[in-house]
DNA sequence: TCCCTACTAAAACGAACGCTCTATTTAGAG
DNA sequence: CTCTAAATAGAGCGTTCGTTTTAGTAGGGA
């Protein structure tokens, strides 16, 4: 079963390099521990990613990028008035970061900022991501009836804010920064009704 | 000259192993190119940091610590105004982003994403460090007649937005992040005055 | 049956890592 | 001047890194 075999093993290792870099980053993340933790070889590894570590990085982005779009849009569901969606994103981000002993904080943002200037492919590939955690949270305003410009704004802030809570909670292992976060977010967008 | 040569070749190992990290991360950033940078040799810099890259780093993260404090206080001291003070402070980061080529972020941040959880004694420097940044903020506010539990919250987000919004604007390349979270963290304060 | 492609396996490469070690130089104290 | 400790210098330690290479296995189509 070719088909199954690819898609099983190469996803392992995606899933496996984007939880590590999750963790550890970029350049703390070796291959041989990949392809211990994803349960392949390095031939596998080299194999489905012949770019190697780079190639590999990009894809774990992207990864990433689709796990917290896809976390967005659950939380975007349960609550139809925007300002409560970003409420429930802060508490479900905090009880996450914090059931995982405060080790899983944003899936992009370490390898993000270690390649920013660096290794312009991973740098592209975290900008697509953050543009579309934007987007999503752009639609989400728009769709309640907020004017164009000001969702367009809102989005950069709900993201950047969420960013910068998410990561100070995981610094000082507290849940404090994303609960007064979602406050505040509340209280920006509904200054703007 | 004893302690000339020490005070100075100390300093500078210092100050280029934070612009290193700055730029490239804790693991991506060796002793050699430390050394090299710092115009001293491997010699000197385990002589001064017998802990090695830990001691370095710690000693890396509270001098980017106090460089950002130093930024902090500079412009609050140009603007009467808390509102105005933190739009002059995405200005300027906006600026210097720029004029690095968007190489030079938060001296903090990065270092201290790749070290959570794993080096629990750079997290400790990383999170002294933003704990003493939000008290700048905190006192500016307090200064400015807002209440102290009002004070204390806005401290938090002020400095989880200028992180989230200075990594956003990195990544992107863009100042639009910097320029919208200061009209935005204006419009927070000033809706509780 | 044979073959060809997809995939796995493991050994080994040179380079770079953090760090240790032994000398050597420097400069102020007695 | 002599002594001592601080500071510099750099070769080299063992290890790990990303990557390459070579060999081998599995399985569907002819």
């Amino acid at each position: 079963m070719r088909t199954q075999h690819e898609r099983g093993t190469r996803e392992r290792i995606v899933r496996a390099t984007s939880r590590l870099m999750q963790r550890q980053g970029y350049e703390a993340t070796g291959l041989k521990q990949i392809s211990q933790e994803a349960q392949a070889t390095l031939g596998s590894v080299y194999h489905f990613f012949p770019g190697g570590k780079r190639e590999l990085a990009v894809e774990a982005v992207r990864h990433g990028a689709r796990e917290f779009a896809e976390f967005l849009r659950a939380a975007f569901d349960q609550e139809d008035d925007p300002a409560a969606a970003i409420g429930a994103c802060t508490r479900d981000l905090a009880k996450g970061l914090r059931e995982s002993g405060w080790l899983d904080g944003c899936p992009v943002t370490t390898t993000a900022l270690e390649s920013a200037g660096r290794v312009p492919e991973i740098q592209q590939a975290a900008e697509n991501a953050y543009e579309h955690w934007r987007t999503l949270v752009r639609d989400k305003l728009a769709r309640a009836g907020f004017a164009d410009d000001v969702a367009h704004d809102l989005a950069h802030s709900v993201i950047n804010m969420l960013e910068g809570a998410e990561l100070s909670a995981q610094v000082s292992q507290s849940e404090a920064p994303l609960e007064i976060a979602g406050r505040h977010l509340a209280r920006l967008i509904d200054s703007y009704r």
